[in-house]
DNA sequence: ACCTGAACACCGTTCAAGT
DNA sequence: ACCTGAACACCGTTCAAGT
């Protein structure tokens, strides 16, 4: 259950009207995207779905993007931050948890990963994950800098390989075959590498599978660097 | 110059009209999202660049995301890919060069990068790149699943990267103030690893800083693997 | 004080009608 | 045969008008 926006102080509020929350909004919006589509979220259907107006939703979120990091953030809070569950872990161990916890958050909201692009996450619970990752680098015994410097760069290979999540589908068949002529146009002898691929029978893996294997080798490369490569 | 869609084999064309081509389209579309920012980018402003309309663009793409997939090829087909230039390069070099080749295109036209969560690089130019990137591995000693493996996960390593160019700008000074508040209502004394960060004064790196530095801890991972780690 | 319907200035896509 | 303006069904955002 993660902090929403306007009532993380859940008490003290201004007397009279109970808090109907951003929070309440922002579940609506991922509820919409998660069962209907990102396509299928608008101020029009979410204002609907919740039977409001997009005016009433203008009074909670200063745009449509806030309330997008506003979903965000709310993925966010489904990563395990928890000390006590890092405490017995390596930094190695720490940081494969972390970045896997991530990635499988937005593993289970596909559709919200897509708006990684356009929104770096900015809320109080990717704070709170990226306290998280820091603190187990530095616990870890690197150094403060090195330890910053490392965890930037995780951020930005977990949210950019799930932002890939999209690309599986959307590309309909009508925009393949735009370049379906083009490509078997192509003079395949001059495709050397790519035929003798096809000739392996090599089966395209999942993202899911391929993040876990840069993530390895990644660590693999940071374990060297600590230990002075 | 990279090779269009349907101007590929640019001599024989139905007779007549000459080749008012795709390409052009593109590289319209292109000059409209680097010139004016992705935003800016509809099929009447394109239609209103080229002195034609909306219904004419379809004749040449069958939706917007066809368009798109144009211009990411357009894109795709700056990077270096000529076998020439690879043969006197190590696998890890020629893996670096092509990396940052492809990164850097997509750092040339930054605001096309946001389109590569939503659109997979499907066009003749990626494929040469894929090409490229597979023959560097095979050439290099690596076994041909492993290097198919390895290729694909390199392209979403770069890409995901790319991609997160678009969050340094996109969030607006409204939409962070949404968070501010409830950020810095949270209790700062438990966040001492980011606590410690700010100490120490470290300053953001950028996206192709990072880039590089995920790059090269990859390349030593793969290195370690090569070697049979 | 809070909420609403309707308006404004846009979208992607399609299609009857023109030359 | 090729192209066009206008239409359709949407958008995000704003605001005068209601209670």
């Amino acid at each position: 259950m993660p902090a929403g926006v306007d009532d993380a102080p859940a008490v003290r509020r201004s007397p009279g009207r109970p808090p109907i929350a951003s929070a309440r909004i922002v579940d609506a919006a991922l509820q919409v995207i998660d069962e209907q589509g990102l396509d299928s979220l608008s101020m029009r259907s979410l204002a609907k779905h919740l039977n409001s107006s997009t005016a009433t939703l203008y009074r909670h979120f200063p745009t449509r993007a806030a309330l997008v990091q506003g979903v965000i953030d709310r993925v966010m809070g489904e990563v395990d931050v928890d000390a006590a569950n890092f405490r017995a872990l390596t930094w190695r161990q720490g940081c494969e948890k972390i970045s896997l916890d991530i990635f499988e958050a937005f593993g289970r909201h596909r559709q919200t990963a897509l708006l990684l692009a356009d929104h770096t996450p900015i809320g109080p619970n990717a704070a709170a994950v990226r306290e998280r990752t820091l603190a187990v680098l530095i616990d870890g015994g690197f150094d403060v800098k090195v330890a910053a410097r490392t965890g930037a760069m995780l951020a930005h290979l977990i949210l950019g390989f799930a932002s890939q999540y999209g690309g599986e589908r959307e590309t309909t068949a009508a925009d393949r075959e735009t370049f379906r002529k083009a490509i078997h146009g192509m003079d395949l002898s001059q495709f050397p590498a790519t035929a003798a691929v096809r000739r392996a029978r090599w089966l395209p893996t999942t993202v899911d599978q391929e993040f876990q294997f840069a993530l390895q080798l990644l660590l693999d490369g940071l374990g060297l660097m600590r230990s002075g490569g």
